[in-house]
DNA sequence: CTGTGTGCAAACACTTTGCAGGTGT
DNA sequence: ACACCTGCAAAGTGTTTGCACACAG
């Protein structure tokens, strides 16, 4: 919306649309939290094709704005990139109840080792569990 | 084929039909891998149906005979559940080459800790890496 | 014979691609 | 003005469901 958010585009060399605001803003507001296609349309005020959230998506995954999250469904969410981290070996915590995806940024954990036969490169560790929302209220709330 | 895994199914409580045979024995055969519904309709011998297959993934998991492992694009696999192991907690790697799948029974990791808020209870990782083969090898083979 | 397993058809969810037209710079 | 962004249509992949028939027990 305001000029903060167009640098933030612009800083990654990307034009400045409604969308793309949007998608920039709500990852920035929401940085501790990892979204489907599916979320992030919902929240997208301006109706747009499911096809350009996944081309934005694919945009800011190659400017490593955002990192890829596997869910256990195997349903493929994304969550802002801590400032300075890499884009791979973080830890994320997926509640089996409300499904919403998070991302540990502090709980980054080393490379386990591995069998011989094997060159670890990265990993991609998700927990499950229920997060206290859930906790504290048993009705399935997404 | 034989009566040895004849048996396995009837353990399991199932009906003796050719294509759980195939699988069962396949996944016995194979311990160490993880399979898609794509690669094992390749592996078995008689022509069957997807949704067959899929319909014996799901009696087997439900079973706890096989476990399910979530690869990185989303892509689900299945891996013989290690006698004696838990369905959950299993490490797992994934040549990102060769894209075979890997359960690393021996490799088990206790539960992260996580921030209060989260109440975790299985946690699902996913190694990546190359394996030996496509290490030695660096024609991309599956 | 009875209940379970299977094939077929259809549908669903998620994701990608091609093309034509619209928009930011 | 040009390159890039978007919507639409279509297709591809992975997965599930309903129904009728087949087969193991």
């Amino acid at each position: 919306m305001t000029e903060k958010h167009d640098k933030v585009v612009h800083q990654l060399s990307l034009r400045n649309t409604r969308l793309r605001d949007e998608v920039v803003t709500h990852f920035t507001n929401n940085a501790g939290r990892a979204f489907s296609e599916n979320e992030l349309k919902q929240v997208v005020c301006s109706p747009c094709d499911r096809t350009t959230i996944y081309r934005t998506i694919k945009t800011l995954l190659q400017k490593k704005f955002i990192h890829k999250v596997v869910c256990e469904n195997g349903v493929l969410k994304y969550a802002l990139t801590p400032p300075g981290a890499s884009v791979a070996n973080h830890v994320h915590f997926e509640c089996t109840r409300c499904e919403k995806v998070f991302c540990l940024k502090e709980y980054s954990l080393s490379l386990p080792r591995v069998p011989e036969i094997f060159n670890a490169e990265s990993f991609h560790m998700l927990i499950k569990g229920s997060c206290k929302e859930c906790e504290r209220c048993p009705s399935k709330n997404k």
